[in-house]
DNA sequence: GCCGTTCTTGTCCCATGGTACAATATGAAA
DNA sequence: TTTCATATTGTACCATGGGACAAGAACGGC
């Protein structure tokens, strides 16, 4: 399956140019001429691609949307393709995650090995987004009272310290922790505290007593 | 305490000037003509700062010398200062984690806000250092039976099977399982999975047996 | 050879976790 | 009203972790 590149410029005839360089090189490509125009047909972000970006544009600029996108918690990493650098704009889009700065005019060569590490890290950041998604979703399945005794069991609690937290009984604890090792998907309690402390739900250890 | 700017640039006199502007402007300041001359004496890591760093010195320049201390494992950031930006350093500076990247003259407003947060960051850049440090410190001063230990404990395994991975009893293991928590300074199971998790030092899951 | 570290092992006993088999109560949804 | 999810609790029983108290074997350095 190859991958998908958008290109987001309101220079028709660079759009097109670019698009038949690129399709030529084996990509499916997207265009479009303004940051509206993509936020509306939102590209999946499951689907490995990248994004051209100018960095002027019409309306909300490169920038602006790539603000907009991370908000959006997209992983597509952003080449920006700008005619003139401004060295503050490079740094702050570099800072905000994009994957590269190019300058027009761009060699071919030079455009398709940066779009080939963004297409690379795509990949890398997307799949590591789906483990913690799913990691997520079965958090998410928790009852407010099993998300209580989960936190209170990766902070390294005991059971009667639970219970006397809670206000509650050990036995009843017991009952809430199997329900959440069952629902998490978890054989040991090391395996539940390395999911806690990848999706950053652990006050590490705070106190005894509330 | 005020923080320490270290100064990498060829031009005395600019040397100079920046170095009673940013004394003035209450920083402690050291100068350097060269990068070479800033490896010597190895600024101290421990104390709040950051290096002022030209792209284009005689001998190395300023990337390879950024490539060094990140070698180094320094944990100063760097403010690249430089008379005529290029896009493609520029990207790859902050790329490889340089905190800003400004082009000569630069107003004494914007250096100092540049500087303060270059400063604002190595603090917190630090003290996660000094923290990750001192775990580090308590882990190698594990024999190298006690750290196979720790390795099956935090995949989640419990003591029998580290018993019989390891061609030992049960009782073996409780001993040396006691030497890790007491010498890792941990009471729990859950603290000591978080130290692995925060250290990297995890092969997940794995098979059960060897 | 003596000493310290490391790795090893044992028994007894208790605390804690986990499971099987149940049961009650409450509130919201159908 | 009935039904379902949630929260609660009990009694056993067994597995696992961990401490107290002790001690032997291997190895390197003084």
């Amino acid at each position: 399956m190859h991958a998908y590149v958008h290109i987001v410029d309101d220079d028709c005839s660079f759009r097109k140019a670019l698009e038949r360089r690129l399709k030529l090189a084996g990509y499916r490509v997207g265009t479009y001429a303004s940051a509206r125009e993509l936020l509306d047909q939102l590209p999946d972000d499951e689907e490995a691609g990248c994004i051209l970006l100018d960095v002027r544009i019409p309306g909300m600029s490169g920038p602006e949307l790539q603000r907009r996108l991370n908000e959006l918690e997209s992983t597509l990493p952003i080449v920006f393709l700008t005619g003139h650098a401004d060295t503050a704009i490079t740094v702050q889009a570099i800072k905000a995650g994009a994957e590269d700065f190019l300058t027009k005019p761009i060699a071919s060569e030079q455009l398709i090995e940066a779009i080939n590490r963004a297409v690379a890290r795509h990949e890398l950041v997307r799949d590591q987004r789906t483990r913690l998604d799913s990691l997520r979703a079965l958090l998410a399945k928790l009852t407010p009272r099993e998300r209580q005794v989960f936190d209170l069991i990766v902070c390294g609690r005991i059971n009667k310290q639970i219970a006397h937290e809670l206000g509650t009984t050990e036995r009843t604890i017991k009952a809430h922790r199997h329900q959440v090792m069952e629902k998490m998907k978890v054989q040991s309690l090391a395996e539940l505290v390395s999911i806690a402390e990848r999706l950053g739900t652990r006050a590490s250890g705070g106190a005894v007593k509330a």
